[in-house]
DNA sequence: TATGCTACCTAACAAACGTTAGGTAGCCAA
DNA sequence: TTGGCTACCTAACGTTTGTTAGGTAGCATA
């Protein structure tokens, strides 16, 4: 989705800004159409359902993120640079593209149950990757965590969470909030 | 709204779990009022629309967030300490009353303009009361921050994301999880 | 006994919604 | 030249929605 040019990508696009804006109920199809350049009825000639663009959306992106973390991790020899990389994608990829990871952080409770195991299985498999470098770090290099899930959580969230108040032309750019981000998270707040 | 016996009090709590079951556009007056026991048009009786409920809603929660944070805050002489008190009241309030916050983080798109304002307002109180303690904190003892509003979004996301995976009778209880994100805030994830 | 208020009820309105049926223009292969 | 496919269009469907109008039962006050 990088590249729109077929109008069902149009529409997935336009979908995904539009049910950030609204959310998946709020959002209706003939606004959506608009936005996509045709009428409210050729939505169907591209998707059987409201339902079906949502966990089309959803899937695509969580399947992009793994494969994405999953190659940039490649490289990384050290948990400790894993973590940092894992820091900076997660950061850059909420903010990049900011609809698409909305939705997939926020509309799972409007998937229908088949949709929602599918798409919550890949999201465990996403937090697993984070969760064995923590794990790593802790077997390999000492590093205080108990859980492992209990960080990757707050890992996830807190990166997560730029997305929502990230303007660009702001005091620092993504790369300095992620690299702040790692730091805190590697170190605390308080000096050594 | 501790121990609703209003129908007022019992309807902006059944809203509170119906919003976040669905989402505000989602949630349908009907099914709120049988949930509260009475007929749909009943709810007119007690608000003057929709939108007057989240509204009252978000207002309140927020004006009891400020409160009673500044109350527990009102013991406390360090920033260290006032820092942990954060961290567990933030996290604590979240996990009890997970409805209500949940709303209060996620459905301020749906506030109408004037709503919005005044609950933003509130927000950016609450936060201006944690970045002045991570401000403390750098003047007086030398914390490594540089943007204290960063780090406040890290927290507050951070603390905020539990309530969204928190079963009480899982491994750990609120305190632990509390203590250990307090921990990881000052100290970060390497050993000193 | 009359008045008025509170807290509901019933029934309906108009608008918006997801979805579907049926049609058409353009293109390509045989 | 025909047939079929793709990518749309228009118009309508049935339902659901927030909201309103008008009525009523119970209670307190005068």
């Amino acid at each position: 989705m990088v590249e729109p040019t077929s109008r069902r990508d149009i529409l997935l696009q336009e979908a995904a800004h539009l049910f950030r804006e609204k959310g998946y109920p709020g959002a209706n199809l003939r606004e959506l159409a608009r936005r996509a350049g045709i009428q409210g009825g050729s939505i169907y000639h591209h998707f059987a359902s409201k339902q079906e663009i949502l966990f089309q959306l959803m899937d695509q992106t969580m399947s992009d993120m793994i494969e994405r973390l999953t190659q940039r991790l490649s490289g990384a020899q050290t948990p400790l640079e894993k973590l940092r990389i894992t820091v900076h994608f997660h950061i850059e990829y909420h903010v990049t593209g900011p609809d698409q990871t909305y939705i997939t952080d926020e509309e799972l409770r409007n998937l229908e149950p088949d949709n929602y195991l599918r798409v919550v299985a890949k999201r465990d498999r996403y937090q697993k990757i984070i969760e064995e470098i923590l794990s790593a770090g802790k077997a390999e290099e000492g590093w205080l965590l108990d859980e492992p899930k209990l960080y990757t959580r707050a890992l996830i969230k807190m990166c997560a969470g730029v997305s929502t108040w990230f303007k660009s032309g702001g005091a620092l750019n993504v790369a300095q909030i992620a690299e702040a981000y790692a730091n805190l998270f590697c170190n605390g707040l308080l000096p050594r």
